[in-house]
DNA sequence: ATAAACTTTCATTTGTTTTTGAAAGTTTAA
DNA sequence: TTAAACTTTCAAAAACAAATGAAAGTTTAT
């Protein structure tokens, strides 16, 4: 396998799991792409190696810069953008990680107190069960809540080294 | 809110946060209806509660018993067949991860140590940013997949155990 | 062997998400 | 101010995923 065909396959295989993850394939795909490239790219060279419309471009490219993994770029004397993609890999989980638990886990969690709340007779086996789920979850969230904050509070962090053996 | 306000909202909850990380959500409707019902249900039943037909409830409910997550149950002199629901959260956490990894990091995996043999001309920029961004990656998804591995070995871990303060 | 009770399948339909591309908007240079 | 260069928007179309339900299949009791 060549350097190109390689290429090809990597934006593939990121696609592909971005879509298994709840990620848009679009998006991982752009993002796979501005990570092997050594230069920021062009709208239209993105557009280009992937085959996607502007519009599409364009939308893809204003999410990764919210979700804070690629940046604008201008180059001087020039009309155009050119965007570029953050490449340290622990960065990157750290973004994506820290987005998802805002829009999914955060929620999540504010629902299972309230539910955590509910009050009932302790002898009715549908009120013990609910309530024996509930808390159970209740407290799998909190601990994943708290595993993710110091990921995210960690610069560069001894203890996730210890679990991942971080390299960097 | 009440008992039956708070199984609706949490059924919800949990559909709406599989549909968010790829988990069709109908089927993790079914797993939270069964995981706060202390008795094993019916098709029937499980149809009716969540409104949905007898063909996606038959499917959604293989897809479960597949995961690992529910389990038929007979009762003894009858016909029908009841559907339970594993609840214990660590079990249900473990059977996921190790479902994910098998579908979708081991084959990720497979196709980055592809992509590092590639080989190539060390002074080309566009050969050195691949090299080094699918190293990365590399790197990141070896150190995961050790993770997960010690995580599903675990029968009940005390490394584990101290993260997330397991209950069971 | 048969028919009732129950389960599974799968071609269609329905619903959701993604993509397109033309039009509108913005910025810059002259 | 104007027009060319470039970016953004968004309604409509296409692509994709999930759900339906009638028909086919299976099991059990007699």
């Amino acid at each position: 396998m060549d350097l190109a065909e390689g290429k090809l396959k990597f934006i593939e295989a990121w696609g592909k799991l971005g879509s298994e993850w709840g990620i848009n394939r679009t998006m991982a795909q752009v993002h796979a792409l501005l990570l092997i490239s050594p230069e920021a790219l062009t709208t239209e060279e993105i557009m280009e190696t992937l085959s996607i419309s502007r519009g599409n471009a364009n939308m893809t490219l204003r999410d990764l810069i919210n979700w804070g993994l690629v940046e604008k770029h201008h180059k001087a004397g020039e009309r155009k953008e050119y965007f570029f993609a953050e490449k340290d890999t622990w960065t990157i989980a750290r973004q994506v990680a820290a987005e998802r638990k805002k829009r999914e886990l955060d929620p999540v969690i504010k629902v299972l107190n309230e539910l955590a709340a509910i009050e009932g007779d302790e002898k009715d086996p549908e009120y013990k069960t609910f309530k024996t789920s509930v808390s159970d979850i209740n407290k799998l969230a909190k601990n994943v809540n708290k595993t993710l904050e110091t990921m995210l509070k960690a610069e560069e962090n001894w203890f996730w080294g210890s679990i991942f053996k971080i390299f960097k």
